[in-house]
DNA sequence: CAATTAATAT
DNA sequence: TATATTAATT
């Protein structure tokens, strides 16, 4: 940093133990976000950074500052010029090497990119780890000048080569030094703030999810794998490695579900079997169906879909006031389809019947019995109380819970766990998510699901059968597998019918401990940046994502995505409670 | 060796 | 808790 004094010719003395540091960077980028995610990114890197937004500005500026660039990094394709052609120029120009960049990877156009002369072709998202090294693009290009120059001290690159190859050699070495500001890659860091490069979590929206579910569909669920999934996603800022995370959760989640099954089947389930199968029990396994024949649909289109929300809202009001409903419904292999956690649709669903089955299960090791049958509503009320306590203390309010309610069930208290997790909602158009993938899935499951077989089958489906034994004995202990239920309320209120007032409020659940929780989703995807950084990020969740959702619960969830990580969360419960509540 | 999965850390 | 990261497998 300190030596931006080197000289284009470069690093006068590559011996400098800060070397790289200074290298004079020129991005040239149409994408301003590109830009300035890269700028960071190379500043990260001890790099002395100029962007421009125009090729034939970048053109210019080579022109204009003969010798004071290193490198440049330019897109591909922009609007005043193609990145091609200005390679070219700076090739045939200047000489200086040049990474091409661009979302595409087709070979062909890297192919071009380095035919035209580019030394490197970076694929976006751009990582710190791509970034970091590109010096060695400087330093071969003047090794292979001194060489043709006949230049005989080439030994005084050598040493920086070395370093440079060490570096090269390992990855995991290079954190010795130097690494530790930028430590892995910060691809996340899209939006701001790299310097604090602390590497945003993904947050998992209902639209990823649904995107997950999707790809994992398509694949089949045998042949799923993280990389596959990445690919059919489509989500160019992911990693298999946040994949992967969310498949194992998926997985466990699936599991758990199974495992649910099968113990509600041994239960009382028998009896209830019957009937189960479809709405109230079974959820899980007919779903997917259901499912699978809704999904197409448009929930998309903003207004369109808020407006089925609001109906629906108001007969799930009625119908399902809170509802639990297991995060990764979407997700679920009945669900194939990619609903992914529609409140309605998994409340009515398995909503109700979830968590009821849910609770009770827990519940039963309590010591109620549970009635699980229960219709729809009953559930409600006992969260609320058994939860009240909770949100209380959160906000200080105590709410009435939703009317209804008269069965109460017996929860365990010892057990407070609840905890809520909301978001806003945009699930409505996530939710039903796009659905045509299915077929996969069906032809894959399809015996599953066409049998509507019982969990297990659809158990069996997810998972090798060496592992179904393990998880469910895993399971049974283990409280914390469950997902978290979600309930939403939507409400429409004929006054503001228009706009519909929805509501969507993340509502809890209890169970014992392990069971589950509310949560809800918003849509769209933000990472949140343990540090700090990255509130200002997506705003966009915004209009229609938020349409519905009262001020405060967006703001709630701004927060708490900034907060991902302590469980602010808490805190907004609260917040989120009341509002559901109120509104009902 | 790359991808996946399990385990563990944050 | 959800997700990341690392370790272990395949």
């Amino acid at each position: 940093m300190a030596n931006s004094s080197k000289t284009s010719a470069g690093f006068s003395s590559p011996r400098s133990d800060t070397f790289p540091a200074g290298l004079r960077v020129l991005v040239v980028d149409d994408d301003v976000t590109w830009l300035k995610i890269l700028e960071k990114m190379l500043k990260k890197c001890s790099y002395e950074v100029t962007t421009c937004g125009l090729a034939r500005e970048a053109l210019y500026l080579l022109r204009e500052r003969k010798d004071g660039f290193d490198i440049v990094i330019s897109d591909v394709n922009m609007p005043d010029m193609d990145g091609f052609k200005l390679l070219e120029y700076v090739g045939l120009e200047m000489d200086l090497p040049v990474i091409m960049m661009s979302v595409d990877g087709e070979t062909s156009r890297v192919m071009k990119g380095v035919q035209h002369g580019a030394c490197d072709y970076l694929l976006k998202p751009i990582r710190m780890k791509e970034l970091r090294n590109i010096w060695q693009h400087v330093l071969r290009k003047k090794m292979q000048e001194a060489r043709d120059a006949g230049n005989n001290d080439l030994d005084q690159y050598d040493e920086v080569w070395m370093l440079g190859g060490a570096e090269l050699l390992s990855g995991k070495k290079r954190k010795d030094f130097e690494n530790k500001d930028d430590e892995k890659e910060m691809s996340d860091s899209r939006f701001g703030d790299p310097s604090s490069m602390k590497k945003a979590r993904v947050f998992w929206t209902v639209d990823l999810h649904q995107k997950f579910v999707k790809a994992v569909n398509q694949i089949g669920f045998d042949k799923v794998g993280p990389k596959k999934i990445l690919d059919l996603m489509g989500v160019p800022w992911l990693t298999r490695e946040n994949v992967a995370s969310h498949l194992q959760k998926y997985r466990l989640y699936l599991t758990r579900l199974q495992k649910e099954d099968e113990a509600k089947a041994s239960f009382c389930g028998m009896k209830h079997q019957d009937v189960s199968s479809k709405e109230t029990s079974s959820l899980t396994l007919q779903n997917p169906v259901d499912v699978c024949t809704d999904v197409a649909n448009d929930k998309y289109g903003g207004v369109s879909g808020d407006k089925e929300i609001a109906q629906n809202g108001k007969s799930n009001i009625c119908e399902n006031k809170v509802k639990g409903v297991v995060s990764m419904p979407a997700a679920e292999p009945r669900s194939v389809v990619g609903d992914s956690f529609d409140s309605q649709t998994a409340g009515s669903k398995i909503g109700l019947n979830d968590s009821f089955r849910l609770v009770n299960t827990d519940v039963k090791n309590a010591k109620v019995p549970a009635p699980y049958c229960s219709t729809g509503e009953a559930p409600q009320p006992q969260y609320k109380q058994d939860f009240k306590p909770h949100f209380q203390s959160a906000n200080g309010s105590s709410h009435q819970p939703l009317p209804v309610v008269s069965h109460q069930i017996p929860v365990d208290r010892t057990q407070p766990t609840c905890f809520l997790n909301h978001v806003p909602s945009r699930e409505e158009s996530d939710r039903y998510p796009d659905t045509d993938n299915k077929p996969s899935y069906f032809k894959n499951k399809s015996e599953g699901v066409g049998k509507f077989s019982p969990i297990q089958s659809t158990a069996n489906l997810f998972q090798p059968v060496s592992h179904q034994q393990t998880n469910f004995h895993t399971l049974e202990q283990m409280p914390s597998t469950t997902w978290c239920a979600t309930s939403h309320n939507v409400v429409s209120h004929p006054q503001s019918s228009q706009g519909n007032l929805t509501l969507r409020s993340g509502s809890i659940v209890a169970s014992l401990g392990e069971d589950m929780c509310g949560a809800s989703i918003q849509g769209e995807c933000f990472l949140a940046n343990n540090g700090l950084q990255n509130i200002e990020q997506f705003d966009y969740n915004d209009p229609q994502s938020i349409s519905g959702v009262p001020t405060c619960l967006y703001d709630t969830l701004r927060f708490d995505h900034e907060y991902p990580y302590p469980y602010p969360i808490d805190s907004l419960e609260g917040i989120v409670m009341d509002q559901g509540l109120f509104i009902v």
